[in-house]
DNA sequence: TGTCCGATTGGT
DNA sequence: CCAATCGGACAG
């Protein structure tokens, strides 16, 4: 798929990403769903993000290049999460995808999440890796490539999309409350549904 | 080298 | 609510 449209900041590119499929192709086979929640992480002035003040180690060089590319880390020592780097090449920003529809590869998911019921297995960063099995061997992959991929699925209107602040960044101090997390109207694939805060997606506001 | 901690998850 | 579990960031 062109890239074009990850060459603008991660809050801009974030909505665009909902409704696309993301895919891994593995010897196991191909996995895939369609992406309803994700989260921008947008750079430098962004205290959430790991590339707070221009922060540049060998873990957050992916999002110093191109967009189009896989930025993935580990968490908490046991799960992965996965990115999509926006923005152009030297602004390091990146999407978080937070939970996918299943749509291709469901018994292969299952079998990797030890469990069958749709619902938990990709609703959830660390879920989603799990079931498509994206980890650190995914580093810095091209997302425009043959083995782990974006493609067009779906479209969804303005009034289709809600907004709210982001999950887990209480640590931030200045962009904690930034409504940086876009999702998928009554999803039920959705990780979580916020308590408060939420909002009618207002393009505006980007 | 040593310490601290998390963009999570699953089970109490 | 809480523990699991370890790579990365940073201080020394």
């Amino acid at each position: 798929m062109n890239r074009n449209f990850l060459e603008k900041s991660a809050a801009e590119a974030a909505p665009l990403l909902l409704g696309k499929l993301l895919c891994h192709r593995t010897p196991e086979g191909l996995a895939a769903g369609m992406i309803v929640e994700a989260e921008a992480y947008c750079g430098p002035e962004d205290d959430a993000a790991h590339s707070f003040g221009g922060r540049r180690t060998a873990r957050t060089e992916a999002m110093f290049g191109p967009p189009g590319h896989a930025y993935v880390f580990s968490i908490y020592g046991m799960h992965r999460c996965f990115n999509v780097v926006t923005a152009p090449e030297g602004s390091p920003q990146a999407v978080l995808i937070r939970a996918l529809e299943p749509v291709e590869g469901l018994e292969l998911m299952a079998a990797r999440r030890g469990t069958a019921d749709p619902l938990l297995l990709c609703s959830g960063p660390g879920r989603l890796c799990q079931a498509l099995d994206i980890g650190l061997a995914q580093y810095g992959l091209d997302l425009c490539g043959e083995e782990l991929f974006l493609a067009e699925y779906r479209d969804f209107s303005p009034g289709e999309i809600c907004v709210s602040p982001r999950v887990n960044v209480d640590y931030a101090v200045e962009y904690r409350d930034r409504l940086w997390r876009f999702f998928v109207k009554d999803s039920p694939y959705v990780s979580r549904v916020p308590r408060r805060y939420t909002a009618r997606a207002t393009l505006s506001r980007l």
